[in-house]
DNA sequence: AATGATAACCTACAAGTGTAGGTGTTTAAT
DNA sequence: ATTAAACACCTACACTTGTAGGTTATCATT
């Protein structure tokens, strides 16, 4: 997976959760952002070229959709981020977010749900 | 807390484990990198201009030392990490990486007791 | 068929990043 | 005191990223 920018990711996830769309969908859907369709053309062209998207011609312009898939690439970038800022240690890094206060209650509590049951499945898988 | 880029992030880590420290000393430490004693200066430079290194003089050249916490700008940065990738929950981020392996047995096994850990001390807050 | 809207494609440009080289200055050793 | 090594400070330069503008081609409507 090539380096995906974080204005790309964002153009991305729009794409992840409305594909394929044309340039104009993704542009009411990205609204929020204030970006020009200009803007969004260059995202979407520097996507193409890093082939994490792909165009169809269709009528005027072009259907895009994403070409990767949205969990692999959370977890791909979830590695490299954990590797650079916590050294590999994913539990420093729940850790940190827990003393802080990052993650609230209820995010905690399916934490420890998801956790628990997790290690149930692997008790039976062993 | 300044955007502090990938390589600049390298230099602070070290000197958060090693601090104060020279620029000599700071070339030792990051001899795996295998970058130029002037290209760690231009950086210790970019983290000074970002305040979140500062140094004093001493002898021929400078003591260098982080001005933020480590712990604070990793809580920042995984705050950053986690709206921008999971839109905020850290529970899916888990999850992700539970599913996918990324987290090895140890490693589970540590964040199961963190968690239920935690899980006994809020019980007592309340 | 003409035309207006829209999209594609090309170009731009400043700021940030990775990666250093040169030059001047200071310190430590002789 | 001289000199070499090391460091600071300035400069550089290509690549990425954020953010579009201009020009051309095309589609859909009158």
């Amino acid at each position: 997976m090539a380096n995906v920018s974080k204005s790309e990711w964002v153009v991305l996830k729009i794409l992840w959760a409305n594909s394929p769309a044309t340039l104009a969908q993704l542009s009411a859907k990205l609204a929020y952002t204030g970006w020009s369709s200009k803007t969004i053309q260059t995202f979407l062209t520097r996507l193409i070229k890093k082939q994490v998207v792909s165009a169809k011609k269709q009528g005027r312009g072009f259907l895009y959709s994403p070409i990767v898939i949205e969990k692999d690439c959370q977890i791909e970038e979830t590695k490299r981020f954990i590797n650079r800022i916590f050294d590999g240690s994913y539990s420093q890094m729940v850790l940190g977010a827990i003393d802080s206060g990052s993650i609230n209650d209820n995010e905690l509590e399916i934490l420890k749900r998801l956790i628990n049951e997790h290690e149930r499945n692997d008790s039976n898988d062993n």
